[in-house]
DNA sequence: TCCGTTTCGTTGTCTCTACAACCATGACCC
DNA sequence: GGGTCATGGTTGTAGAGACAACGAAACGGA
């Protein structure tokens, strides 16, 4: 049972996604580690809870938003605990759940590292495209992502009334 | 000195390209892993090697074509040697240089494992796209390149006269 | 109430990658 | 020839992710 081979042009814009998933993480993770010793999914966790209310997120939560599983989000966020830039305090409404919650370094950490990060996202992404561009990419990535997450569990979604969030009842 | 925020479509674009780098190194991982016990990455380097004339390349040379670093590289062919896909033999004409070549027995492994690669390749990105948003995708991976890898030293580009391999003077 | 199942999260282990240090060879130049 | 530098590659080690196993709390019937 022989697959549909790729055609050239198929072929072509593969090879360059590849080399683009393969090099974008080393340069995301080489600003954010030289200037403030943050791999890039640290700073996906803390500017994800830094946008939640109370910059409180439970952890499956937590992972549903930066596109991790809950094992890899549990080590990370052990890391960023014990360098103070988070905490973890289990849910009084289920005792199943843990609540972690940007503390005020970590929250300082954010603001003074979002400004050279976005500058890089500028730098080596954004200002390399068109708006057409943009808007291409924005559709094809959508695209994408209905293949690699079927379920749709992951990645940003409306945020209506839910607030992620593990209060009182 | 605060940096030019990001418009909405462009926060849009760039949280889709985020999870999409995120997700698409793991289902590609994953097949390959269950189906041959390889990595992406391990795939890439056979691959490689299965298209250069007598099977063989230099390091150097595999490592812009992989995309990789030379350390990163040279771990990866010692550990595909020891699995008996590669082999690894001195150059003769020059004393510093390695030349890789592909075995049988991996030439064997990719032949195998092509199809199921490029059904998961198709199923989920290529067959997710329309051609025209294809050639959109190999326009805008091409000009993020120029930005990710400036001095355009990774990533294939045309081999007219150079083997890539190092043989006898 | 009791038992089975699901959900939520942590931990241990193994593999892989990044980074830096290192060695050997070749190239250049006086 | 003998420095000096550049090039090609390997190795050691420390850190991060994948995966599986585990435990604890909630849920859902019988």
């Amino acid at each position: 049972m022989e697959p549909r081979w790729l055609s050239d042009e198929e072929m072509t814009a593969w090879v360059r996604l590849v080399a683009v998933v393969e090099l974008l993480p080393g340069v995301l993770d080489g600003q954010l580690r030289r200037d403030a010793g943050l791999t890039h999914f640290d700073y996906l966790v803390l500017a994800m809870l830094s946008e939640a209310p109370r910059r409180t997120l439970r952890m499956t939560e937590l992972a549903t938003r930066t596109n991790a599983t809950l094992p890899r989000l549990s080590h990370v966020v052990r890391r960023l605990e014990e360098r103070g830039l988070v905490e973890r305090a289990p849910c009084p409404a289920d005792g199943r759940a843990t609540n972690a919650r940007l503390t005020d370094s970590g929250w300082a950490t954010v603001r003074a590292t979002a400004p050279g990060h976005v500058a890089t996202v500028r730098e080596h992404v954004l200002d390399a495209l068109t708006p057409e561009q943009v808007g291409q990419l924005s559709a094809i990535a959508e695209a994408l992502l209905t293949r690699l997450d079927p379920d749709r569990r992951l990645y940003v979604r409306q945020l209506a009334d839910d607030p992620g969030t593990c209060r009182d009842r």
